[in-house]
DNA sequence: CAAAATTAATCAAACGATTGATTAGTTAAA
DNA sequence: TTTAACTAATCAATCGTTTGATTAATTTTG
């Protein structure tokens, strides 16, 4: 067997990648059969790695569960807060960079909001449950001050129900995410198809969305 | 102790009640921790019959689940077909009796909805994910019937998206009611409460509905 | 009608399999 | 040599299911 030289530095990349793998195998195989239908057995066994090893790197397979979301959640949340939170553009555009940001990163990311949509769907509440209602409100607080604040300045009209309006821009997502059966047999095309995402979906799933939100929330006397 | 005189025809009534009664809690528990986390000696438990019922009236734990959609999809279906296939109104009438008619069903039987969305959700395919494709596209499909039928009868706009507004109607109703604890949060009432549900829940998310479909749908020069 | 035979409903107990987790020991790196 | 990375073996607990036995209800028989 050869065995190559190996800095510190190119170890502990290593490392985390390994990491990296595995949490990227366990993402898929939760969004595949759910988090009790996945077995830790399962998740080593695809990784390539001794099933000791995911308690070793994170403790327990809830430990697995919580590292995935630890690693998605927090850069995408910074950017719909900043687009929140940038004065130098008005209403409308927020709501298009806002769509445009976050139908990007759901539908590349579609295995997490997979796994996070089904365990937030248990009606039953616990600690895991708090905690990720709090993450998706972060980003639903983003969207619905969005849409208050253009109904306070005017640029929306006043009355539309923002907060059913919510319920379709997330649902809406969800559907074409996390039901991907459903969703392509509706469209017509495999949604999971990285390619078809990207040249089809995403841009067309962003100008429905638009079209939809202005045709809802323009002013009756306003013509574009 | 006393022996009560029953008849065949009261006999038959109890045992399907029991029957009904462990599928009502079945239904329930599994809406509460999926069907991989909800037990089948929970579910016989809650239901404060013997463990070995369950596979003694429905075979095995996915006898269960099966016998549950059986329960419920016969029913619902027809109803919203026959909207379909009523040639009497036109289609904004039957896009307003469709709505009506099931949101009025999804909203009251939550848990059922819950637990089937659940379930599809899982993007691995098998017999099961299979079988509930089917059942959900037969309701998708007479809702797409009817805006291909209207933008056909030049009643709505030709330009709207078909295919995505199949995803905005049902992703609605998919967020508000399987995720509950977002779905509260956002509108400030619990979603689940009965009372709440066919007082305030039932009829705005009817207006809603029908006010943002018909903005979009809308033609362009056409007025109110 | 009454006794016997048959069927349906129910139960406690136990089955083998699988689960998440841990151990003690080995290998490799610093 | 000390520490970190990794493994095979094993743990108790729980899973869905099955069993054999018992009770209750119904039908058949004499």
């Amino acid at each position: 067997m050869i065995n190559f030289v190996r800095d510190k530095k190119k170890m502990e990349k290593e490392k985390t990648d390994k990491k990296d793998h595995i949490l990227d195998v366990a993402e898929r195989v939760f969004a595949e059969l759910g988090y009790d239908g996945a077995s830790t057995r399962m998740i080593s066994g695809e990784a390539g790695v001794n099933m000791a090893m995911l308690n070793y790197y994170f403790g327990s397979k809830e430990g697995v569960f919580l590292a995935i979301f630890e690693r998605r959640i927090t850069t995408f949340q910074t950017v719909l807060l900043s687009i929140g939170n940038d004065d130098s553009i008005n209403s409308w555009e927020k709501l298009d960079k806002y769509l445009d940001s976050y139908i990007d990163k759901v539908v590349t990311n579609n295995c997490f909001h997979i796994m996070l949509n089904r365990e937030i769907s248990k009606s039953k509440k616990n600690e895991l449950t708090d905690q990720i209602t709090d993450i998706i409100m972060k980003n639903v607080t983003v969207f619905q001050n969005i849409i208050a604040e253009g109904i306070k300045k005017g640029d929306f009209n006043k009355d539309a129900d923002q907060q059913l309006l919510v319920a379709t821009i997330f649902g809406t997502k969800n559907y074409i995410v996390n039901t991907p059966h459903i969703s392509s047999r509706v469209l017509g095309f495999d949604v999971l198809d990285t390619n078809i995402q990207n040249d089809v979906l995403k841009p067309r799933f962003k100008k429905y969305m638009k079209t939809l939100l202005k045709a809802y929330l323009q002013n009756e006397n306003d013509n574009k």
